[in-house]
RNA sequence: GCCGGUGUGGCGGAAUGGUAGACGCAGCGGAUUCAAAAUCCGCCGAGGCAACCCCUCGUGAAGGUUCGAGUCCUUUCACCGGCACCA
């Protein structure tokens, strides 16, 4: 039999001319067929396909466990990333069948979004068909993996009955008081005629287009998800199970500040205004203040640039400033005065300055601030730049200090720090900032000039989009009535398929027929919203549907309430805040509306943020000096196969096509079998780590797999008699692997197991234990190596006579009593160093242990005598001299 | 700038405050073979020593706490990630 590594394509760059495993070897008897990972990876998927095994069964005498990666896009190609992420899901839902769980473990398609459109437009066909065909592509490339999956349970975002299901939410939703719509200002691609995301402007230009971005004022709907700020950002405490660096990126992002907001009284009342209302969270300098300033947005700078054609310049030419972080970083704060006054709120006789400047932002705060430059980076620039005054507030408690007035930085300690005011209004002289906050907080609400507020970053959730290929907002604007949903027996709002890419814009805005509708209340002639859903939107519930995904409403209350929350999220780091944030903010609106049990108000238990995939980079130069890449089947031994020119390797990245540098689970799959594969991307690092894909790595992994093979068959025809020694050693060994492996998987140290895997395969080929106790330990062994190549291991447990299914069999468990070890090695230190060892019994006695050791190091100690000795019992022993 | 993380052999990485370097890769030596591959056995941080005994040094750097520190504390350097004119 040609085996499949002979096939020369095969994507490691190795040119495999041998195969790795041929017939005649001394090692392959006429009754050990070679490890042949395709023939029996297809066997053994066919075999639990009907029995059945994955499907997910709710069942009153099992605890249940939902374990869930992230759903894919579906690009068309999987790549290794998707195989780590599903491979450490398919662990844990293999483990937990094995631990006696209902185990709900599903997969669908996250199938709304741009690339499928930007397919229509470069190659003229259907988002559609664009799409389904990737998913059609992509599932057949997941399915030879082995994931235990429920793929009857599988659905596209994309399908109707899906995104019906989400424009019933959004109805309900709507009724709830959950969505909005008002005026924002957004990114707007003049050529594309969209509205662009902040990530798709590039300096200032539409990333696709190139074409100057404008900022335009649109009429867009929103979820209102700064109504639940607080509850969002509390409720992070309460998720023990996920990763703190998530929590805290949360909690950046939701950026709660506390402050107080006041009113600067006008000297004269201008443009209608008599007042500029401030939020600042230092109302603690408010003795240092030197200015006003206002954003170039502001209503005053707008009501001001009517009148003043120098400010209206002034005011265009700062809004200008571009997006990015290198122009944000650089840009020189400007302003302009406007020459209103106002008065000081704590001395009517103070007055200061009004002016506008460009980083001021409208949409943070009131969009109006005072300027107190002594204690603040910006506003000291602003001040130097304008010869405004600089007064100190406060200074160090102790010590010497210079002063932001005699050309020091600002000063600007941390909050929990006590400082020595020297102006001061509330509270105590020497006190934190952020007691002092707190007092003129209490001082200007007792006194009524002020109000404490706590503020959050986190702004409404825009959802609209002017684009085809997302889930239609399922409303209809009447001339008389506006904004009317439509009647929720009309809904799904299907997408229509006769559309055309030609030319730019959003193709439902142009359709001849498909906006126009009547108006469900009056019944007059009215159009459809024509913007479709954010898809964010889309992947914020998909957890909740999996629960019943047939369902004729978005959920199943007594389905959801079984299978509800997600005992285990694995996904990637980059979905940290928006998605996880959006899916927290989904699940509380799911429960108002009463979609989900008040239960899944958070409905990720544990997350799991896994690490990516990387592989080195091989380069190369052209005439011109410009980096070529090249794949890593093209480059054997440093140098490119073909010319034999040498390539410069660049340390390892993430997998890109842009770089070349990866490696196609597709060919892996084809050369060494999905087992190799799914049993590599664990090894090596933690799960939470990037791993690096390297060719010897995965050789060693298949061979790893192929010694098991040959291991498990030589015990299955072993001969070999009792032999009571080895056979305690091998059976005391089996129930300690047991015992670590059970431990390290359930802490997602499946690199651990691994290790630990092989150290017991080692030993177990060392081995002279009789047949019986070899076959029990290889089955253990198959059987706690099945969570990750479940394939060999059912090939190898029927061989070895397991029961059943591998797939079925309960977890093996370790006998607590075979795990004490009788007699154990005690280091001997002297004064914290090595110096010798002791064979012990477990149980001998303290002082007893104390004369060996002495005895041990005695000449290490040279006579002396020592001055304590300290037994850690079990552990060690330290020898003071 | 602010917040967080990580620094351990040639490489990926192990080590509840208790024998630093598990396990794997690469490398070296041996067995097997006509020869090779595959397989099996062994060695594999640096330096010293006749010596697989043993000694010294060694977890980015410098201090400290402790009988004992990769692990805890202080200072510092480097790299990575997140946020970023948020008042």
């Amino acid at each position: 039999m040609r085996h499949p590594a002979l096939d020369k394509r095969n994507p490691l760059g190795h040119d495999r001319s041998r195969p790795l495993m041929p017939e005649g070897s001394p090692m392959s008897r006429p009754d050990m067929p070679p490890y042949s990972a395709p023939t029996i990876e297809a066997r053994w998927q066919a075999a639990w396909d009907e029995a059945g095994c994955f499907r997910a069964k709710a069942d009153p005498e099992k605890p249940k466990y939902y374990v869930l990666e992230m759903f894919p896009y579906p690009s068309g190609r999987i790549h290794m990333g998707h195989v780590r992420n599903y491979t450490m899901g398919d662990v844990v839902a293999r483990h937990r069948r094995a631990t006696g769980h209902a185990v709900l473990h599903p997969m669908g398609w996250d199938a709304f979004g741009l690339p499928a459109e930007n397919a229509a437009m470069a190659s003229g066909g259907h988002p559609k068909d664009w799409t389904y065909a990737n998913i059609a592509d992509m599932r057949g490339q997941m399915k030879p993996l082995g994931f235990s999956i429920d793929w009857s349970r599988e659905f596209a975002t994309c399908d109707p009955e899906y995104y019906g299901q989400q424009q019933a939410l959004f109805l309900d939703m709507l009724d709830a008081d959950l969505v909005t719509r008002r005026a924002a200002v957004v990114n707007w691609d003049p050529v594309e005629m969209t509205v662009l995301a902040n990530e798709q402007v590039v300096d200032g230009k539409g990333w696709r287009s190139g074409a100057e971005v404008e900022r335009r004022e649109l009429t867009q709907w929103f979820f209102k998800i700064s109504d639940m700020a607080g509850d969002l950002l509390d409720a992070l405490d309460g998720l023990d199970d996920w990763p703190a660096k998530v929590k805290l990126m949360q909690a950046n992002w939701i950026g709660r500040s506390r402050g107080l907001e006041l009113a600067f009284q006008m000297t004269e009342p201008a443009q209608g205004f008599d007042s500029i209302p401030v939020y600042t969270t230092r109302p603690d300098t408010l003795l240092g203040a030197s200015f006003v300033a206002v954003s170039p947005d502001h209503p005053l700078a707008k009501a001001l640039s009517a009148e003043d054609p120098s400010i209206a310049a002034y005011c265009e030419e700062a809004r200008k400033g571009g997006t990015t972080e290198e122009a944000i970083e650089t840009a020189e704060k400007t302003g302009i005065d406007t020459g209103l006054r106002v008065r000081h709120p704590l001395d009517d006789s103070w007055e200061l300055p009004v002016w506008i400047a460009n980083f001021i932002l409208m949409d943070y705060g009131t969009g109006a601030i005072f300027g107190c430059p002594a204690h603040d980076g910006r506003d000291l620039d602003f001040a130097r730049k304008y010869q405004l005054p600089v007064v100190s507030t406060f200074v160090p408690a102790q010590g010497e200090h210079v002063r932001p007035e005699e050309g020091a930085d600002a000063f600007t300690p941390q909050k929990s720090e006590p400082v020595r005011y020297v102006k001061l209004f509330a509270g105590e002289e020497v006190q934190t900032s952020d007691q002092g906050v707190e007092a003129a907080v209490a001082q200007a609400e007792a006194e009524g000039w002020g109000k404490g507020v706590t503020r959050y970053r986190l702004r409404d959730w825009l959802l609209s989009r002017q684009r085809y290929w997302g889930c239609p907002i399922p409303v209809i604007h009447c001339a008389d009535c506006g904004a009317v949903p439509v009647p929720r027996d009309q809904l799904p709002v299907e997408l229509p398929e006769d559309v055309t890419f030609d030319r730019p814009g959003n193709p439902l805005d142009r359709h001849p027929t498909w906006g126009r509708a009547p108006c469900p209340q009056c019944g007059k002639e009215a159009r459809r919203e024509t913007d479709t859903m954010d898809t964010f939107v889309d992947s914020s519930w998909y957890y909740a549907r999996f629960t019943a995904p047939q369902a004729v409403t978005p959920t199943e209350m007594d389905e959801a309430a079984y299978w509800m929350n997600v005992d285990q999220y694995i996904g990637g780091i980059e979905h940290a805040i928006l998605h996880l944030l959006y899916s927290r903010f989904f699940a509380r609106a799911m429960v108002k509306t009463g979609h989900l049990p008040a239960s899944a108000r958070e409905p990720f238990d544990a997350l799991f943020t896994q690490g990516m995939v990387t592989h080195e980079i091989y380069q190369s130069r052209d005439e011109n000096g410009r980096p070529v890449y090249h794949f890593p089947e093209e480059v054997e031994g440093g140098k490119l196969k073909d010319t034999g020119a040498p390539v410069e390797v660049i340390s390892s990245a993430k997998m890109s096509k842009s770089k070349k540098n990866v490696v196609d689970p597709v060919g892996i799959v084809a050369t060494y079998g999905a087992d190799t594969a799914r049993w590599f991307v664990l090894s090596d690092s933690p799960p939470e780590r990037d791993v690096e894909w390297t060719a010897s790595g995965a050789e060693a992994a298949y061979k790893h797999l192929s010694r098991v093979w040959r291991l498990a068959h030589e015990a299955a025809s072993s001969q070999d008699k009792p032999n009571a020694v080895a056979d305690t050693a091998l059976e005391r060994a089996r129930h300690k692997i047991v015992h670590e492996v059970s431990q390290v998987i359930e802490s997602f140290g499946f690199n651990a197991a691994i290790a630990k895997l092989y150290g017991f395969t080692n030993m177990l080929s060392k081995s002279d234990a009789g047949a019986g106790v070899k076959q029990k330990a290889a089955r253990t062994l198959v059987q706690l190596m099945a969570p990750m190549t479940p394939h060999l291991s059912e090939e190898l447990w029927t061989l070895l006579g397991g029961d059943g299914l591998c797939a079925q069999a309960p977890w093996p468990k370790a006998d607590r009593a075979m795990l004490v070890e009788d007699s154990i090695t005690l280091p001997i230190q002297v004064n914290g160093k090595r110096r010798g060892e002791i064979q012990v019994a477990r149980d001998l006695a303290v002082a007893e242990i104390e004369r060996l050791a002495l005895e041990a190091v005695s000449r290490s100690l040279d006579g002396v005598a020592p001055k304590k000795v300290i037994v850690v019992p079990g552990r060690i022993v330290n020898v003071v001299a």
